[in-house]
This record gives structure tokens, C-alpha cells and sequence, in this order.
DNA sequence: ACCAAATAGATGTATAGACATCAAATGTAA
DNA sequence: TTACATTTGATGTCTATACATCTATTTGGT
């Protein structure tokens, strides 16, 4: 059984709402302890691999730093960082930006796209695996997660 | 609106399962975030604060390193350290077990029960007001949760 | 009793998150 | 134009996760 309170040994919680708090803390440990096993044999984390999705969903336009870390899961990661590990492995390249010499577009090498292809595929397979629900199930949580932070 | 896709301006995702994945990376760091800031002010971060209420549960009864691992919410944290810095800032004892030298006795000290005290409810009503759900809701959330990682 | 295997915990290293600060470039208003 | 505020990205520091490795015990088989 994958009841919570077994799986952390607590007997009960004040109330729902703190017991779906301590629930998705969990959830999430789950949930990355699955990927980071896919990602070991590539030489990238999850997170680099995130950028990089963000990065291709420009369609071969640049992005700028600032830009990526709003579309990151964690906005309080360090997109500069991040992408300064992709460049060393040559997966993305870093340009000075010509109208703002502030910004540094960032744009997606050949091999990162091709890095990216095969992973999205074994991610896409693994979470659907890694996630034990019907696809109405699924689409609910979905909708309640939704709400949640709304 | 507080949609998943506008949130990380992704237009689609593959599946619902797949979208279930990156929902809740993205409502565990706004979960995260909202915390950091609670435990600000009391030099104390989230995961010390869960070890500490490891520790309280025990009523009283002195818990070994890795019985505290196990009852975490996330497995690969290291409770060794955690206890380390939490005996540092005078909140656990930890002596030497007698009956085997190998482990180690952990203990939440008076202090460390008052602070718990303190963050305790700082936290329980913190975590209702950061989860937007009915407390129907709340409870289904829970179940799916619980089913997702079966 | 002896030795190998298993266990508990500490420690080393890499990566990332959280947050403050800094320098350079840009925008804005007197 | 000059002065000040804002924006962008880089960087420094602390904490935690992920995982490998090491030491000190204890256990279990012979």
C-alpha cells in the first residue's frame, strides 16, 4: 500500500490540507528519484534538460537568460548557471545580444537537439509508467494541482 | 489563472500523465517557496524542522540516524548531517548506543521542543492557506497522490 | 575463535535551490 | 547632459540532494 502515513510512519495529520502539503513533498521525492536514474547515463540533470526543452520550444529563436528562468519548474533556480554547464558540454551556444548588450541570447546547438530527442522520448515513457493513474485520474489531479496554487 | 501551461508558457503536453509529472514539479516549488519564507526568521530550514518532528514523535524515546532516514519525505536526504547541524544549534542530543556502538541515540531537547511548538502552528496554517482546495478536494488530491505512486 | 558479509553512520564531491550582492548597460527625469 | 533608478546577468555563500566511499562495529557461518 502507498498510503502516506505508512510511507513516512505518521499516524495522522492536523487536517487535509496539511496532509496533501506533506502528500506532494513526498510525491515530488517519488517522482525525482525516478528521473534521476534516467538521466545518470547522459551526463545531464533533469534541470539542464528542462532548459533545453525551453530552449527548443523557441523554434530556432534565441532566448535570453531572463527568459528562461520564467519558464523554468523552479523560478528560483539559477538559469545563468545552468546554461553556463550546457555550453561547456556544447549543447547550447551564448551570444552577446546586439540591441541590449545586457542580455545574452542563448540558443540550442545541433547536439543539444539531438541530446534532447532521445531523452524526451525515455522521459515521456517513464512518466507515464512512473505515474499509477487512469488518464481521467490523471487529467483530475491535473485540474486540482491547477487549483491549488490558484 | 493559474493553469499549469500559462504558468510555464507550454503550449501542450504529450499526454495527461506527462503533464501530471511537470504539475507537480511546478506546484512543489510553489509549495517550497512558500515555506522558505516561514522558516526565515527561526535559523531553521524546512527539512531541519521535519527532523525535528521525526524526533518528537518518539515521545520522548531517543531515535537512531537511520530511523530518522527512513521517516523523511525525501529518502536520499542525509539525516546524518541534518542531525549534525541541528545538534550544533543546541535543538537534539545525540549520544552513543550502548547496546550497539554502531548507531547513534538522537534526541530533541527542550529547546528544540519549544521551538517545534512555535513553527508547528506557524506551519499548519500556513499550509491552509497555501492549498486553494475544499477540504472535499483536499481529500481527493490525497487519494490520488497515494494511488500515483502505488 | 575466526573471517567474510552486512550494517550504521560519517564524509567527500558534484549539482541545484535560495537569496544577497555586484557590475555593466539601459532608461528616465531634472 | 548629468544623476539616479532599473534591468540583466554573473557571482558568492549557505543549505540540501544524490550518490560513492570509508571506518567502525556487529552478525553469521565455519
Amino acid at each position: 500500500m502507498g498510503k502516506i502515513e505508512e510511507a513516512i510512519q505518521q499516524k495522522e495529520f492536523k487536517d487535509p490540507f496539511n496532509k496533501a502539503v506533506v502528500n506532494l513533498l513526498y510525491t515530488h521525492s517519488y517522482l525525482v528519484t525516478a528521473q534521476n536514474g534516467l538521466f545518470k547515463p547522459y551526463d545531464i540533470s533533469p534541470e539542464q534538460y528542462n532548459v533545453l526543452r525551453i530552449l527548443r520550444g523557441q523554434n530556432g529563436n534565441p532566448t535570453t537568460v531572463s527568459s528562461i528562468q520564467d519558464r523554468m519548474l523552479n523560478k528560483m533556480s539559477n538559469a545563468s548557471r545552468l546554461v553556463e554547464k550546457l555550453k561547456l558540454k556544447g549543447w547550447v551556444k551564448r551570444t552577446e545580444c546586439t540591441s541590449d548588450r545586457r542580455q545574452v541570447d542563448v540558443l540550442i546547438t545541433d547536439e543539444g537537439l539531438e541530446l534532447l530527442q532521445t531523452l524526451e522520448r525515455l522521459v515521456e515513457e517513464s512518466n507515464v509508467r512512473v505515474v499509477n493513474l487512469s488518464q481521467e485520474e490523471a487529467v483530475q489531479l491535473n485540474e486540482l494541482l491547477d487549483k491549488l496554487r490558484g
